[in-house]
RNA sequence: CGGGGGAUGGCUGAGUGGUCGAAAGCGGCGGUCUUGAAAACCGUUGAGGGUAACACCUCCCAGGGUUCGAAUCCCUGUCCCCCGGCCA
């Protein structure tokens, strides 16, 4: 969530930040009225409830020394109305701000360029140089198919379309990638964890996915409960409403999940094959900064997702995302996109973020700083999609017989 | 899912209508003492808002209600514990 306070101070920067991810003036405007408003109201609320306070303190003290009750009750009772409308005007207030706040996106950093849409997304490095093939490449569902590693059709007859099985080397590649990473990332000081699988709406908040983009998750019927988009979620809310010790920071953790996505607005993209999936796995990163922090934390986690894939001899580039293609509660987003010869493109199958404080005011993860309570920062990204690298490794290492060569490095994994 | 009991500050735990943001103990921090440490003693120690700083407001699981006044009484929900059922 946005800064109220700064909006209020600072309002041409914001604005103009904003305005680079598209976010209209106006809103904004409408938001520092709404907040200047629910001030005022507060204060004269806060005001009537002193004196409320103050009469209950002489009614006792009157009703002890006999004395006549009736003036003060008169005035109590005067009083308690109008406590009553300021405080019914004031939650009008509040949820209006509310509804508002939750759905301005993050202010993007300073050194995020601008742009729109993915095209003009910066290129900051290429690592590793694509193979040369002496043959067409195939891509990965007709590798699939010859290999049999991942069954198309029996997913959609027992879930729906989007939904796959793995078998056989692709079952077992999958898992061992699972084991490689969490070490990976274990011996680059990640605490590996192991959460639900589930989130309520109150996490899912605090990281931002509600209420905005409801569309996107699959709800538990009759509960409040979602199936997870992203292990983010856990990890991040693993420390929502607490104050955390500064001394303790930064807390770096990795987990693997499968991820549930409805992907409801990529109807008719990358139908094929198993780029896009409503439930796929991966192993995450996430981290909670101070704000000092944070920014050595998110060069850090780029290098632990591409030295992963360099690990494995995946060719790839990392992307410093624009304004406008940045998601929602992000400031600043690296993505990592992998060489995919099939395709002949480079592929996204990681995506690095520094939210700053946006998902901590929203789930309220603090720490004490010499009495003090800040909003801590916190960082996600994915330290590899695991389908993708799945599909990255059957297109980086086919033969012309549409064999599979295994990675060095996932062999002692096998 | 059925029956019973709970939810109070970092922790344990007292408080059943007024001066209670809350006793006491533990823990933490600062100090006295000590060569140093321990012990002992003294002080301090929840969160959010608000203020230049005070004042002031809110918070004793959450939401509603009763009352001039609620941690305390009533209703609903959530979570935890015990017993039974089911079950990896």
């Amino acid at each position: 969530m946005v800064d109220l306070r700064q909006i209020e101070k600072d309002f041409e920067s914001v604005s103009a930040s904003l305005k680079r991810r598209g976010v209209d003036e106006k809103s904004l405007e409408r938001l520092k009225v709404l907040f200047e408003e629910k001030k005022g109201v507060q204060k004269r609320l806060e005001a009537a409830q002193a004196e409320q306070n103050r009469m209950s303190r002489l009614f006792g003290q009157y009703k002890r020394e006999g004395r006549d009750l009736s003036q003060l009750q008169r005035e109590v009772a005067e009083n308690k109305e109008r406590i009553a409308a300021l405080n019914e005007e004031l939650r009008l207030l509040e949820e209006r701000l509310l509804e508002l706040a939750s759905a301005i996106p993050n202010i993007p950093d300073p050194d995020v360029p601008d742009g729109e849409s993915e095209e003009e997304n910066l290129e900051l490095e290429r690592i590793l140089e694509p193979r040369e093939f002496p043959f067409t490449p195939k891509e990965h569902w007709e590798l699939a198919e010859i290999n049999g590693w991942i069954d198309f059709e029996r997913g959609v007859k027992i879930a729906k379309s989007r939904f796959s099985a793995l078998r056989y080397e692709g079952a077992r590649i999958e898992r061992a990638l699972i084991n490689y990473m969490l070490d990976f990332n274990r011996s680059r000081g990640f605490e590996e964890v192991c959460v639900p699988f589930m989130a309520n709406s109150e996490s899912l908040f605090g990281t931002g996915q509600l209420p905005k983009f409801a569309d996107d998750l699959f709800k538990i019927e009759g509960e409040d409960l979602y199936m997870i988009p992203t292990a983010e979620v856990p990890l991040t809310n693993l420390f929502r409403d607490e104050i955390l010790k500064a001394e303790d920071l930064p807390i770096r953790l990795t987990s693997y999940t499968p991820c549930f996505r409805k992907e409801a607005g990529s109807a008719g993209r990358d139908t094929r094959g198993m780029i896009r999936q409503h439930q796929f796995d991966k192993v995450e990163l996430v981290s909670i900064t101070t704000g000092a922090q944070s920014d050595e934390i998110f060069e850090e986690m780029v290098s632990c997702a591409s030295d992963l894939l360099t690990s494995l001899g995946l060719p790839h580039r990392k992307m410093l995302l624009c304004a406008g293609d940045m998601g929602f509660s992000a400031a600043k987003t690296v993505d990592l996109e992998v060489w995919l010869p099939g395709q002949g493109k480079y592929r996204e199958i990681s995506s690095i973020s520094n939210t700053r404080d946006f998902q901590a005011r929203r789930a309220k993860i603090r720490y004490k700083e010499e009495k003090r309570n800040r909003l801590a920062n916190t960082l996600n990204g994915s330290s590899l999609a695991v389908g993708r690298t799945l599909i990255a490794i059957m297109e980086n290492y086919q033969q012309e017989d549409g064999s599979i060569l295994i990675p060095e490095a996932l062999r002692d994994y096998l």
